[in-house]
DNA sequence: CGCTGAGCTTGCAACGTTGCAAGTGATGCT
DNA sequence: AGCATCACTTGCAACGTTGCAAGCTCAGCG
């Protein structure tokens, strides 16, 4: 079904090479001979093999997006955004998801298995670590996102968790409230996203003169609302249960909003919350989630351009950049 | 960087042809040999090209799903679903998306432009029709996702939207409700669901033996929370505003949810709500949204298992597959 | 009239892989 | 000893494309 140069070459009765030239736009084809070709080429329904070109060029127009989630929607929204970038460079993303599985991140960054196809990579791991990364056994240029520390030898986008979650915390605290809880901390090793928003939101108590209550510090397995829900059902049990909640995604935020709500109390009146992600669900929630926005345009545009960069041949020494982040005040703490 | 056959040949002594042999767990090597190619695979850390692989056999081990959009929840989870049922076959899926541009939507099904590099296609389409698709020059086998009706020519999962429609119609009947809205029709040739679930809703209020009120039959121009907080304002400003809402998706319902809890209304005693597609988010809101609930590994499965089918040469007539779907009654209608 | 060069076209080789069929040398059998 | 057999190894070709350099034809010029 698909023709090749060859049969396209035969029929117009010119060589391969030539039907070549009129696909690329080279400009010394007679124009009788191209227009010649080109009837050949239409009649035929000629598609470029985008194998065989790949092969030959070294380039395939392709660059990886690896996430541990495609369903959560601030991995989605991200998505969106990378897709966007990547488009106006001409690059198709392709996009994969990982589970966090430390298995599967290993197989699909190291490419050990199928599909090595891709001209970069843009990954955001959530279990592999510096050591994993950096004896690749493939050069394709990689791009990190997140949280997850890797001491050096690639180019990484991450968000100052420490200050967002200090930022977040100190909104709570400028609101008057007295016992603020915080739902999303990660004991996990591979899991620092949470350790950092803790730091930041110690930092911000202690800033305050306010002791640091540690049954207000809530661990989560995962980010998700079922997480989130479970989690402020614990607070609510407590003796003293909290008046302000800090988590460290809207997922979580929601979870804990629902478990809020349907135990009739009030949001922000009895409990505030402040999310982080800024995903749009957020801002449809009633009441709508205050929530510490990070700039996810800017993270697609710099993951891209660092890996274009790399591509065409940057050889200067990795790049580790913070994206922007602003908090976004909403019904959830003001009411 | 990247080893090559050549290169490992040449390490070990042997040819190019032995390397692929172990290479492959080709039988018929000696053990002696064997070992000391591995040795050189190992040294060199050797990993197979997947571009001169494809060429070579015909097949890249990827499939491309091509959706609208990444970020909308139900999409999300279906990528999520097809995902895991194409790993388990050993396929790995490329995901893009296309905002229902039909220029994008053309240019990455037929694939004219770059990339062809997948063996197959699953594609849930907007704006192309039929005669769009039968004259692909490819000859990738497709399989389509969702509603829009495609005269035939190509493997199809389709949801019955009249049925789940009018399933959900009745439900609100049932509870007694008198002025039943719906949100999300539309006149837009090429956007079939609304129609179809708007010809649902008529059928399931005339077996009811009710009027339609024109008027209490919203269309958006997208499924997205804002066009379904937009549509509630207007049903709300109506002189007799509706006592329950049917919406078209749950985006749609949760922006309605949100419009009517702003104006303080409850749902559902003052206006009951319907949603459909089931996505997470619909599960954590308060009140938590009754649902049409298509089972979405269901129609994963079927997509990947017709897709590869067709890949192992199945030549039989195109199928029309219907998927299940439920009703999940939930709080927006049972309080 | 032969040479130069412009304008256009072409053959070869290579990207890295694997199917095919043929090759090698040693062993076993008669 | 001669031949078949076996176990293993190899060279060639091809998948479809494009860079390179050489080839061809013809016009123009001295």
């Amino acid at each position: 079904m698909a023709a090749t140069l060859r049969q396209v070459a035969e029929r117009a009765g010119v060589s391969v090479r030539t039907v070549s030239n009129v696909v690329n736009d080279f400009p010394q084809v007679a124009p009788e001979t191209r227009a010649r070709v080109q009837q050949a080429l239409d009649e035929l329904g000629y598609q470029p093999n985008a194998v065989a070109r790949t092969l030959r060029n070294g380039r395939s127009g392709l660059i990886a997006l690896v996430l541990p989630e495609l369903d959560v929607p601030y991995f989605a929204e991200l998505t969106r955004a990378v897709i966007e970038q990547a488009a106006e460079a001409g690059y198709t993303v392709v996009v994969d998801q990982t589970d966090g599985d430390p298995v599967r991140e290993r197989e699909l960054v190291m490419r050990g298995n199928r599909a090595a196809m891709f001209d970069g990579l843009i990954f955001n791991p959530l279990a592999l670590g510096g050591a994993d990364l950096r004896n690749r056994p493939s050069s394709t240029p990689v791009v990190l996102l997140g949280e997850r520390v890797v001491e050096g030898g690639l180019d990484h986008i991450m968000i100052d968790n420490v200050g967002a979650a200090e930022l977040a915390t100190r909104h709570l605290l400028g609101l008057g409230r007295q016992r603020i809880a915080a739902i999303g901390d990660q004991f996990d090793e591979t899991r620092q996203t949470g350790q950092l928003r803790t730091q930041g939101y110690h930092a911000a108590l202690q800033a305050a003169g306010r002791e640091v209550v540690p049954e207000l510090v809530r661990p989560t397995e995962f980010f998700h609302r079922a997480d989130g829900a479970a989690a402020m059902a614990d607070l609510l049990a407590l003796p003293q249960p909290p008046d302000a909640v800090f988590c460290y995604n809207d997922l979580l935020a929601l979870g804990a909003l629902r478990t809020i709500l349907s135990r009739g109390l009030r949001v922000p009146d009895d409990i505030a919350l402040v999310g982080f992600d800024d995903i749009e669900d957020g801002r449809y929630s009633t009441p709508s989630l205050t929530t510490v926005s990070p700039d996810k345009t800017q993270i697609a545009k710099n993951a891209v351009r660092l890996l274009l960069n790399r591509l065409d041949g940057d050889q200067s020494a990795p790049t580790r950049l913070s994206a922007d982040y602003t908090l976004e005040i909403r019904e959830s703490t003001t009411g």
